[in-house]
DNA sequence: CTACGATCTTGTCGCCGTCAAGATTATTCT
DNA sequence: AGAATAATCTTGACGGCGACAAGATCGTAG
């Protein structure tokens, strides 16, 4: 930890997005800011505009980040989860939520699609990524609730995405709080219900009674 | 049409409202300001500091009428559908994902709430309105499908708004588009496949084959 | 017709992003 | 080694923004 304020930091691009995150984190968006980032940070300025061009550059830069560690936050479900189809898309679901329920302004910005540059060559391979797992499990988890063509899989695939990003989004925006301020609903359970299972209406609809046993 | 510029503009809300509806139309949310509103609506450059207090205010207001519009796309697809619950309920998610479509940057300054006083009275009201169109329809839809307790009919409420929103919001972003530029996927039919019709895979799973036929 | 309150404008301030120019340090060339 | 050159960061300046205070104009009640 050298802490000399030198001419050349020698390190500002990670200094500036770890400032970035910092003031994410702790007082949200409204202050992030190009001169708050280089303050925090202990730079100029204008510092920022030399690894990032501007403001665009930056919060791209760090919407990259989000997506490595939003991808982090899936895998690290997944790995605690059994190798089941069905339990990993589970997972997978979790640590999609986990991961926005941490991180809300990271969350967000992820998404505020203005803002940000979309054709960056880095954060596409970071987003990619981590679809890239959603695409993994969502084929064998719809293959095991019924899928029998690349139509129903890409449906089912888009259907858990979907389902998974709104409740997340709608979480982190305060619309799934009960008026009182208790608990929020928990997300639903697209496995059980499509498939059926213990506790599903599936008996009422005479379905096999097949259990998906969570 | 008397566009003499007085004083006293006489109807000062609703043409900052207008002017701040076209500009978002137009040009986006990043040429929406306090000042650019003013300019189009021909008024000094703080007068919608009178009506709505603070920028907070403005988009609060706007938040506003884009929820009864909301709600009136939602009830114009319903009106023009049949009464069955399913295809209420498929109605009322063409109307919300054809809002989105038509008003997207309305849609996404609907959910950015950071900027947006969610305490707001009349915005409360505006936004229970819509809402309460999803209430009125899942709960009978739910039954459809076969729910049988009150806990399963809110989750599959959950699922279908969650769904609807979150692909609403990937579309609106531009995640549902193919590479290639292709029309972007369908949303998914939650109806087809919770309940198995003509099409769907329930065969596959030696389900029951009949149809839902609205 | 006058006084008062409602409605809008102008003046000013600090923060912001951006660009241009300059200062400082690292690296390469001879 | 020493000089030229490139890379890296700082300072200066500009216009646009939101917010607040003070002022100007207008409708209206008495």
């Amino acid at each position: 930890m050298n802490d000399k304020p030198r001419y050349h930091h020698g390190d500002l691009r990670n200094a500036l997005l770890k400032a970035g995150l910092d003031i994410l984190e702790q007082d949200g968006s409204s202050a992030l800011s190009l001169r708050a980032v280089a303050a925090r940070a202990g730079v100029s300025r204008s510092a920022p505009a030399y690894p990032f061009g501007n403001l665009r550059g930056l919060l791209t830069a760090l919407v990259t980040v989000a997506y490595t560690r939003f991808a982090a936050a899936m895998a690290d479900e997944r790995a605690r989860a059994a190798a089941e189809p069905i339990e990993q898309m589970r997972a997978a679901g979790r640590g999609y939520i986990a991961f926005a329920r941490r991180n809300p302004a990271l969350f967000r910005l992820m998404f505020s699609s203005v803002q940000i540059d979309g054709d960056n060559a880095e954060l596409r391979q970071a987003s990619a990524a981590a679809y890239q797992q959603l695409v993994e499990i969502s084929g064998p988890a719809a293959d095991h609730l019924g899928a029998s063509s690349d139509a129903e899989r890409r449906e089912i695939a888009i259907l858990v995405w979907a389902s998974t990003h709104g409740y997340a989004h709608l979480l982190v925006d305060g619309h799934m709080q009960a008026p009182d301020g208790g608990e929020p609903d928990p997300p639903p359970d697209i496995a059980r219900l499509l498939f059926g299972g213990a506790g599903s209406f599936t008996k009422a609809r005479g379905r096999r009674t097949g259990r998906s046993r969570s």
